[in-house]
DNA sequence: CAGGATATTCGCAAGTATATGAACATGGCC
DNA sequence: GGCCATGTTCATATACTTGCGAATATCCTG
């Protein structure tokens, strides 16, 4: 640990979640909801800030590279493995749970 | 439909439910919770049996082969990927709901 | 017992995610 | 501007999941 970065970036994370959520309230707000309604992809990206972790940090944790967890991030991508998110909520301290939930009627969501 | 099956087997999906749960009064009351606790591979087996299926007819609707089915409902079997939990929930008329929730402290759970 | 329906398991081909390393883009900081 | 950290994308090889068919096991029914 010893927080060695001085001033420079000292928390880079901060710098993200700055870009992400600074001075956007709806975002802000957003981003406890986020952690039960929005994508998948998503919901790593804000485990990963509030853990205050990189991308390279956490791959590290995980045991993948960066690339991979950049993928994962990626909202776009819909690929994800059960193995791949038990093996990075572990690293994060955290339980995936999967539940199905009967969608009301005729309405097709998309896939969480 | 018309219910093409007189008395033979007539819902061979009861006496899967029966082979499972009948009396055994531990497992129906837990079939509940399961909903909630279990592993993904029981989830899907319940999910399939309340819905009257058997794992062939769920397979032509999700578009593969019992094989396929008999595979992921295995609770061996831990390789799942959400694109395929996504299309049998489809099928079924049911959302996958993924969340990550903070493990109390050191307590490393089972994987959901 | 023979017949039918279901579930389970195996082998193989094909598609896809992952592991890995590299290159590139961006944004702070000196 | 140069430097550093971060995120993003690409390419390749490997591992794994899936699709598919067939064989086997078990249970129920006539």
């Amino acid at each position: 640990m010893t927080k060695r970065k001085r001033t420079t970036t000292s928390d880079a994370v901060q710098i993200l979640y700055r870009r992400y959520y600074e001075g956007r309230p709806e975002r802000v707000r957003g981003l406890e909801e986020a952690r039960a309604n929005d994508g998948v992809a998503r919901k790593l990206v804000m485990l990963r800030l509030q853990a205050g972790l990189t991308q390279r940090e956490l791959a590290k944790l995980v045991g993948t590279t960066a690339s991979a967890i950049c993928r994962l991030e990626d909202a776009e991508y819909e690929g994800h493995s059960l193995a791949m998110l038990n093996r990075i909520a572990s690293a994060l301290k955290q339980r995936v749970e999967i539940r199905f939930v009967p969608v009301p009627h005729g309405k097709a969501l998309k896939s969480a």
